[in-house]
DNA sequence: AATAGATCGTCACAATTGCAACTAAATTCA
DNA sequence: TGAATTTAGTTGCAATTGTGACGATCTATT
């Protein structure tokens, strides 16, 4: 039995508030490289990278890793395949199946985007202190960990 | 100068990445609390929570505090007029300005609604462990004290 | 006091997203 | 085998969101 306590809600303690707050403002920064950059949509650069780190890949593949809808990586890999950054092949063995993956174009904005993206986090590092990275690390991990499973 | 080492890039490793899943997971969960059982969306959350925890905003305000664009919050309101949840007041000093404030039936849902989010809250964290509570509260707290000034 | 510029909140319109239906193909099972 | 069910990916439509322009009001400058 909880205590029946009526306390207000201070937001800036709220865990899912910060989370939120701290994604949310992480994220931007980020996305506006890439879209500044390169003209990328954030459904696009999440399936560019997925594919770079991955090969090759169904759309549905991509969705599940990268929590996106269907619909979304849908137009997203009509996008990239438009900019000919990457290529679909009809499965032989199931043909409802598309592999996709990236062109050699694909694979070099990848590679730039790649790079990109770890002198980001290098850089958000280091205005974390070892401390302060350490800590958001195993906070993040046991977060993980709890909600993988549950 | 930075080494030039064309590392792929590990999404799972990825800081950005990492801190949206994990924002996205935890807010689901809750949003599905609140979508449920009183038909909110999350600005209209949002919204609520906000004002009940500063009593009487402005729209301009409660959006610069939540980081809601101020469509999204002018939607929110009206809304969260419609149902009579809360009330607007011209200001008589400064006329371009509506004064905020939740009535008694929407205080009503405030205080159910902040009492769930404790005890969402408090569940989520006891998953944790003391040790992954504080490490990810202070690494937030690191990452907050970053990005809120600079 | 009058003009210029800023601010508050709303609305029309455009872009983005999500849902549901669909085609095509594979799988299950009677 | 073949009918029913499931799966992959796309598309049309509806809901949500963001953009820009607007009227009203306030502030600053002269």
């Amino acid at each position: 039995m909880t205590a029946e306590t009526t306390q207000p809600l201070i937001l800036e303690d709220f865990l899912p508030y910060r989370l939120n707050k701290a994604a949310e403002a992480v994220s931007q920064r980020f996305a506006s490289i890439y879209r500044d950059r390169y003209g990328l949509t954030r459904p696009e650069w999440r399936t560019l990278a997925t594919l770079g780190q991955f090969g090759i890949l169904t759309a549905t593949a991509i969705g599940a890793h990268s929590s996106m809808h269907k619909t979304k990586v849908s137009r997203a890999v009509f996008t990239l395949e438009k900019r000919r950054w990457l290529s679909r092949k009809r499965d032989d063995i199931d043909r409802r199946i598309e592999n996709l993956e990236l062109t050699s174009a694909g694979r070099k904005a990848y590679t730039e985007l790649a790079n990109v993206a770890h002198i980001f986090e290098a850089e958000l590092l280091s205005h974390l202190g070892k401390r302060g990275e350490n800590e958001l690390k195993a906070g993040l991990a046991a977060l993980e960990k709890y909600y993988n499973q549950a």
